[in-house]
DNA sequence: GCGGCAATAGGTAGCGCTACCATAATCGCT
DNA sequence: AGCGATTATGGTAGCGCTACCTATTGCCGC
């Protein structure tokens, strides 16, 4: 392609990746040999020369559940708008793929990790650690990040759920939460904050993760079957939430009059949902885009300050509650 | 590495790719070396001294409409249970995205290129061509594909549902549809079916992509307060359909009893409504999971004599109908 | 007129692997 | 014993780029 152009290659190289360094000349000579050509460049090439990969992974537990998927669309457009690009890896909820999935990404050298999630192995902290590779934590708080982190306090939300609900008089509380540990937390927030206001015990309906409208449903009938007194219920997801409204409906339980409902995500369809659905509120498009500056300011060698982001939260005061 | 097992690089490469052809040994030494170093092989410098990548890319409209998710976790799954990574590009539905896309995707030499939809811009086509990877066109049928396809015909699709209503005793159709090729060639043959069928002119409201549970629902309020009789109505995704049962619990239309609906997709949360949702069924990880062979068999050398598949669809009679 | 500087071009080497071929050692067969 | 066939290892080169350094040119001020 150099040949063609009539300049030597690593002219033409920085004809495409400098332009500023090169007189128009070569520049429009280059231009018409990649046009004639159709000539694309090898970026397997350049990143194990430049050691930059222009690679960014990202870590999800699955990509089904729709929770990150704002933040991984958000990520995606952030990097591609960069010039980077975007790796996909499924770690599943239970994290058994998580070191053969660390062991592929490392390998593609890739110029940055976002994870969903904290990462709580120790052996992966460590590999990740010695890679050198910068890394998002995203979702999560913790006191220990590996390296950068965007994300919020999951013990923040359970006790603010918790005192929303109860400044609006409600009472009885019951929570259907699906089994991950950032669940769990909230979980356990809500529960100390119950307490601490002088309630009963929280009501707890546990769920396998991910988690399904079908779950919703089968978990408000056994609750309502064992508690029928309860009249707030804290939902892990909103998927949950909508799966308890149509449980709700279908057996004739009035929402928000009996029973108030909360979500937590926030999902597009929450707001129209009828009776609109009161829920929490994560800025998944905000977590992306950050990680992505984040990563790209790393790899283009700007030193990044501030690498903890509490991106908090908001309760979304709907109809349902 | 290698110096530290005290074989020749050659060697340990082997040991490490092809393990039968190396004592046992040769592999323990390489295995003890590996372990003390923590070594994880470049990817990058493998595929390019192999012109193998082990990287696939996915094109996806955008990973938010949840219609695509099953293919991409399925196709993730499918390929690193092979060996093999997933990388993700958003062309946005209306693919001005696509060309720069293009770029950095065969720019990065991947072993396949998964395109849900078929490519149409003809310099895609030429380019897509011009690079030799192999390419899987999918969620649809098209008599000319650019290499490989798994697909199914939304010609079909809009057929069948039409003489799946006409025989649930149905005479007045309407149609929501989202504002992409697909949805519209489905409309198409919906419309020329009932007119086939003898049947009033379908009632149409288009809404933009990605379709979404609000559209739905200003969607039904719009075709109710325009055409009051209608009394099926196809929707072009479950979350359209979601939507459309919403407003009409909201405004007290009876499902299915005055209006029948139908829906597309059959997402996870169908089954589950109230009424359950009746829909058309794609089996989007069959897509994934057979896109992925053929990506992989072409990689590896074997030959794949049957390019086309039609994987077909399935109308899911439930309660909405 | 000369050293010095900026701007532009090119040369060389090497990123970390694997393809390809060569070699050495072992084997079984006539 | 001698031969080719088979297996296990190594050497060399090169994948297609870019980092780093050097060469050339034109221009400036003194």
């Amino acid at each position: 392609m150099a040949k063609l152009a009539g300049v030597a290659p690593i002219t033409a190289s920085r004809a495409l990746n400098n332009p500023t360094q090169v007189s128009a000349e070569v520049l429009k000579k280059v231009a018409d040999a990649v046009s004639r050509t159709g000539y694309v460049p090898n970026l397997l090439a350049g990143g194990l020369a430049s050691t930059r990969s222009r690679l960014v992974a990202a870590v999800v537990p699955t990509i089904s559940g729709p929770v990150f998927l704002e933040t991984v669309q958000s990520l995606t457009e952030a990097l591609a708008a960069r010039g980077y690009q975007l790796m996909l890896g499924q770690a599943g909820y239970d994290g058994t793929r998580e070191d053969a999935l660390l062991e592929t990404i490392i390998g593609r050298r890739p110029d940055g990790i976002v994870l969903t999630g904290i990462m709580h192995s120790a052996d992966g902290r460590k590999r990740l650690l010695a890679s050198g590779i910068p890394v998002v934590e995203t979702w999560d708080l913790t006191p220990t990040p590996i390296d950068m982190l965007v994300g919020f306090s999951h013990v923040e939300v359970g006790r603010a759920v918790a005192h929303f609900l109860h400044a609006k008089g409600r009472r009885r509380f019951a929570m259907v939460t699906g089994d991950d540990e950032r669940a769990r937390r909230r979980l356990d927030a809500f529960q100390a904050t119950a307490s601490a206001l002088g309630l009963e015990p929280v009501r707890v309906q546990i769920v396998p993760a991910p988690t399904t409208l079908k779950s919703g449903r089968s978990a408000l009938a056994l609750l309502m079957h064992q508690w029928p007194d309860i009249d707030a219920l804290f939902c892990s997801s909103d998927l949950l939430a909508l799966g308890v409204m149509t449980e709700a409906q279908a057996s004739g339980i009035a929402v928000p009059e009996r029973l108030a409902i909360v979500g937590f995500g926030d999902l597009e369809f929450a707001a129209d949902l009828h009776p609109a659905l009161t829920t929490v509120r994560i800025n998944g498009s905000a977590i992306g885009s950050q990680a992505a500056r984040f990563i790209v300011d790393r790899a283009e060698g700007r030193s990044v300050e501030q690498r903890v982001i509490d991106i908090g939260f908001s309760i979304i005061d709907r109809k349902s509650s």
